[in-house]
DNA sequence: GGCAAAATGTAGCACATGCTACATATTGTA
DNA sequence: TACAATATGTAGCATGTGCTACATTTTGCC
């Protein structure tokens, strides 16, 4: 193949419909465990006034180092403080991202209860599925959830 | 602390509903890109008689060299064969499994189109959403279907 | 046949996530 | 205060996914 030297290589386009989602999930995921960890944090500075990594590993299911090591990212990345050996708190960053997460976890829930779906089956799908809610499904949910309510 | 040089260490067990879900989200992702693969190879096979390497990396948005790798871990778990420079195959199980994933991602996207979102972001909300949509939500999925239809 | 393009394969890097094992700091309490 | 339990931190490994750069094989065509 001739190496076409000049073009330092460029990024391959996806031209399918189906890249292109798939690449939009692959970003999603990225930020599903911030998104995680910081609704987290959240309901235990409420619950109890400090998050601590213990209580995160707990929640999360996983070991403090795993924690440790991605509480270490979320504070690179403006989500958090923390200090060795104290709590971790949320920056205005991580708040502002954990109330959007709590208010998309909440809709999606409650969209899934109204189809009908037993409470614990809604709170495991909606824990995966809440990631990849769109602005406009989210939305198309809420008018779903006052139709069903008005009735 | 005391080492407890007994036991080889117990699981971690997760009280926390939410630490289930996230193991669960977790193992699903696991087997994400597993479907998404043997998804993209049984719609080519079917549009060209085999799928090729290229195809398949032009398709997922990804480049040759991640679909390679990626179709000797699908190879290692039995869902693809594929000998070096010849087209990949799927198994019986390979089959199988891309059946399940075709028709729950047209289930799901059906549903979102019926809640009126547009077909663009139906499909790609579908591409996040699908993986973690147990078979009790697509059942009810189902429902809300043929409910909107016979409307 | 033989050359060039296309396809495929391999080496090696980066990063994210998970783990176990072990080291260190903090804390509760005798 | 001092010890033991708990919490936190660090080292190092495994796996999965992505990439670029380069090597090799296959294929199309003169």
């Amino acid at each position: 193949m001739q190496p076409s030297p000049r073009h330092p290589k460029k990024p391959v386009r996806p031209s399918a419909l189906q890249a292109e989602s798939l690449q939009q999930t692959r970003r999603e995921h990225a930020s599903e465990i911030a998104e995680d960890y910081v609704e987290a944090i959240a309901d235990l500075a409420l619950a109890q006034g400090e998050a601590r990594v213990v209580d995160l590993a707990r929640r999360l299911g996983v070991t403090h180092v795993t924690v440790n090591r991605t509480l270490a990212r979320l504070q690179r990345d403006g989500y958090v403080t923390a200090r060795p050996y104290r709590a971790i708190f949320l920056t205005a960053q991580g708040h502002a991202l954990a109330d959007t997460c709590q208010r998309r976890h909440a809709t999606v829930v409650s969209f899934l209860r109204s189809l009908g779906i037993a409470e614990k089956a809604a709170e495991i799908d909606a824990e995966g599925i809440e990631h990849h809610v769109s602005t406009e499904t989210l939305a198309a949910f809420e008018r779903h959830l006052r139709r069903a309510t008005r009735r």
